[in-house]
DNA sequence: ATAGGGTTAG
């Protein structure tokens, strides 16, 4: 045993934890021998000191260094010199270091392989460097586990993304007899929350309540995060609210929740709630509340959110920096986007796709180039991200050159297997008319999801080809896609453009059979289809009867009513969504108001017509 | 005599 090792060799007698001055008590009949031990003893104290203040310090390296000189020295290191250089290890995250002094420990000190302590040390060690299967080999083999043993390994597990092994490692440690502590309880609640295992995430719930552990801020602000993440907010608020010390990382769980499950509202409202307590945000805090801003188009919150960023000195790496710039393009702040952009320091490739795909998104195809040379000139490789981009900037303008080099690209570097990518190269070439191109590369696509098999439905259905859209309809059913709303719309509005009203109506009908309750686009596609197809009176009663399917009209289904109302017995039904759009302040498209002057003038209502001039006249003057 | 923990963009 290691104990029966130490008392054999002199030197090594560990010092005791309080150092006494020993030198003082020597007394004058000790032997040589005894001397020489309490001399050893001396030095080997000081050694221990310096190696320990020089770890606390951060520099393990330069401990590491006194190994050589205490060998030089003839002190035999022992189990507590190992210990804190480990330590310091742990703290400076030094594999390479840590790889050093476990080297040492089996060159120079082989009992110490059969020291539990320093064992668990190298265990905990290699977990927090993330170098999982030498702390998994070594934590098999540890003569005695203990809860700090596991607690590394869960810990591991879980950063890596590896939960169900964490959740296991959770499971076995307790049937091993060790209770969990409130520090291995974060993170198997994180692990629950990754895989959406409510059923056991509600149990270690059960388990914090049990011990005790609810008032630990660690602990609760793990359970707020986990129900956030399983999509209960109610719970995650319950917890939060019950919190009575709560700090930032509490409140950022808390708005983090809120954003993911799409309640940017409510995000909005808990940043604010945390300013007034006067709680100050880190970059967590403000990038999710720009992304929370962002969603909601809220300009002066976000502006806020930027210059509470500049204000507190926060630094502006990729994330916030991003989360910035993803909210002046929400907003339509171009220049403001640039500007961050160019004050970053680092950018990653989410930075530039963010970028890219902002000014795609507002027509600059030139300028989201120009960004895609820059970034291959500082020697960053595209994405899927990028791709897809590009892929849809070239199909807006109709670019099936930019596309096609797009495709190649996407070919030479294995992307299309990404099935974003492939919806976007089969969109582009049906937008530059090129249907048999982009059958081809559905066609050859091994994955296909709900979104690639809609785009290729959708492009016959533009086309009229009700046949072949009604055959992949079908195909995809049975390749295991259910079709969505938009599946089945297409497949209406491909009967619609091939004159097949009847099918149409019934596939409208099978749809309501079904039990979906369709939404507005289903609806509007089926009347103007009627109309287009001379069913003037049948696509205002579907008109009618959307509106008391509860669904209320939208610019795009009142344009698809007004063109049913061609000749003058329509009149009426004219009048009526005229008033309808006047009574509901709903912008008045330019579409809306042609058609409505085109009928006024048939019917030679000038009154009317004046009128609805003049609304297009203010309206268009407020939106300069 | 002794070690450790939660949150973030597309």
């Amino acid at each position: 045993m290691a104990s029966l090792a130490f008392t054999t060799t002199p030197s090594p007698q560990f010092p005791p934890f309080k150092p006494k001055k020993s030198h003082k008590f020597i007394p004058t009949h000790l032997t040589k021998l005894q001397e020489d031990a309490k001399s050893h003893q001396v030095l080997y104290k000081s050694y221990f000191h310096r190696i320990s203040s020089l770890c606390k310090e951060g520099q393990v390296q330069e401990a590491v260094n006194l190994l050589a000189e205490m060998e030089l020295k003839n002190l035999k290191v022992g189990p507590q010199i190992y210990g804190e250089l480990l330590q310091g290890c742990v703290y400076q995250r030094a594999l390479f270091t840590g790889r050093q002094i476990h080297a040492h420990i089996v060159k120079h000190g082989n009992f110490f392989t059969e020291n539990e302590y320093i064992e668990s040390k190298l265990v905990i060690f290699y977990a927090k460097c993330d170098v999982l299967e030498v702390s998994n080999c070594l934590f098999r083999r540890l003569l005695v586990q203990n809860v700090f043993s596991w607690a590394a390994i869960i810990g591991m597990h879980c950063r890596m993304g590896f939960s169900e092994e964490a959740l296991l490692g959770f499971v076995e440690m307790q049937r091993n007899g060790f209770l969990p502590d409130n520090f291995v309880v974060p993170n198997a609640l994180k692990a629950c929350g990754a895989l959406g295992w409510i059923g056991l995430a509600k149990g270690v719930h059960g388990y914090v309540v049990k011990m005790g552990f609810g008032e630990c801020v660690f602990v609760a602000s793990s359970l707020v995060d986990m129900y956030g993440k399983c999509g209960i907010l109610e719970d995650a608020r319950k917890v939060f609210d019950g919190m009575l010390e709560r700090n930032v990382v509490a409140w950022n769980s808390m708005i983090v929740s809120y954003v993911q499950n799409g309640m940017s509202e409510e995000a909005v409202e808990v940043f604010y709630d945390m300013r007034v307590e006067g709680i100050e945000p880190t970059r967590v805090t403000v990038s999710s509340f720009l992304s929370a801003s962002a969603n909601i188009g809220a300009l002066e919150e976000g502006k806020q959110g930027h210059a509470i960023a500049v204000l507190g000195g926060l630094e502006l790496d990729n994330i916030l920096g991003t989360s910035i710039i993803n909210f002046y393009f929400k907003v339509g702040l171009i220049d403001d986007a640039e500007l961050v952009f160019s004050r970053m320091l680092e950018k990653d490739v989410v930075t530039w796709n963010l970028l890219i795909s902002g000014y795609a998104q507002f027509g600059q195809v030139d300028k989201a180039l120009n960004i895609c040379q820059l970034m291959r000139s500082e020697n960053l490789r595209f994405d899927a991200v990028t791709l897809a981009s590009l892929l849809s900037a070239s199909a807006d303008i109709r670019n099936m050159k930019l596309g096609k080099e797009g495709h190649c690209y996407c070919i030479r570097n294995n992307l299309e297997s990404d099935v974003v990518v492939v919806s976007n190269i089969v969109d582009m070439y049906v937008k530059c008319d090129r249907i048999d191109y982009a059958r081809q590369v559905f066609n050859s696509s091994v994955k296909r999801d709900i979104i690639l098999w809609n785009t290729m439905l959708a492009a016959y259905a533009e086309l009229g080809q009700s046949g072949e859209a009604l055959k992949l309809f079908y195909q995809m059913q049975l390749e295991g896609v259910p079709p969505n709303a938009i599946s089945w719309n297409s497949v209406i509005l491909g009967f619609l453009r091939s004159g097949q009203v009847n099918e149409a109506t019934d596939m409208f009908l099978q749809l309501h059979s079904l039990g979906v309750q369709p939404d507005w686009i289903p609806w509007t596609t089926l009347i103007s289809g009627l109309a287009q197809n001379g069913f003037q009176d049948e696509a205002i009663l579907v008109f009618q009867q959307m509106q008391e399917a509860g669904i209320t009209p939208n610019t795009t289904s009142l344009f698809s009513a007004l063109s049913a109302c061609t000749d003058k017995a329509a009149l009426h039904y004219v009048k009526a969504i005229h008033g309808y759009v006047t009574r509901h302040n709903i912008w008045l498209s330019i579409p809306i108001a042609t058609s409505l002057l085109d009928m006024y003038a048939k019917c030679g209502i000038t009154d009317q017509e004046n009128c609805a001039f003049d609304m297009i006249l203010s309206k268009e003057s407020i939106m300069q």
